[in-house]
DNA sequence: CCTTAAAGTCTGTATTACAGACTTATGGGC
DNA sequence: GCCCATAAGTCTGTAATACAGACTTTAAGG
């Protein structure tokens, strides 16, 4: 990805293509989802996804810049990253992109996990 | 985006790790984008999008891949890439974007483009 | 203090992206 | 048939990004 002033304020008029500039990623993909399921804290993204240590601290100041998740500053020793609304707000995306790839990217029988409710349950027990 | 074996058989067994896969990609966002607008020509994506010729023959052939669009050889001169079934099933999670995109991507007043509901009866029309 | 752990940062190398020029093949006009 | 335009790529060189893995820093806990 390129470096851009801000993924905020993304100039293209059309609500897709600025989504692109947030969505249009893997990681950012496979960090919300771990969000949604509960993860706020770097290591537990690191663990749970894999994911290169720089690669996640810029896929998660991308997320801050797009206004998607905020840095709460450690209380104790740990910071949690956590979704704001216009992150939560991505749940019923989510729920249409399992639903679609759980359909046409599984060979015939092959097992597939579920998206959980869980990860809906997460949210709307939140506030 | 490091090169793959198989797009369609992306080993993860979570439906949104599996299209994260496919959709993660700015441009791939794009081009479906112009695809449900009408577009099928190579020609046709370099110019709406602005895309890199080799840019756009590599992601034609990632959505080819996973099973999102068919590669027409050319009848005339010019070959089509359409929509295939597995790529118009995303046409409800575009809407979702768009609604996300417009709600959460814009200053208040800032203008924004619709998603335009040709682009679904460029769909249902096909038929 | 000393040890552990969390949250990053840094380094060097491998991969990818991109602009833009080039190539190949077809079709139309004459 | 010959010339020109166009479509659909491919190629080249350079700039940017990704990644593994080591290192740093700060804070807690004992």
């Amino acid at each position: 990805m390129r470096p851009m002033k801000s993924y905020r304020a993304s100039r293209s008029p059309c609500p897709i293509g600025r989504a692109a500039r947030v969505l249009g990623d893997r990681w950012v993909i496979m960090i919300l989802r771990e969000a949604f399921l509960g993860a706020d804290r770097f290591e537990q993204f690191v663990e749970r996804m894999g994911i290169n240590r720089a690669a996640l601290t810029s896929r998660l100041e991308i997320l801050q810049e797009a206004g998607l998740m905020r840095r709460e500053p450690p209380e104790g020793k740990r910071a949690r990253y956590v979704l704001m609304p216009a992150g939560e707000a991505l749940v019923p995306l989510y729920k249409e992109m399992a639903d679609w790839g759980s359909e046409h990217l599984f060979a015939e029988g092959e097992p597939r996990g579920q998206w959980p409710s869980s990860a809906e349950a997460n949210l709307t027990n939140e506030a």
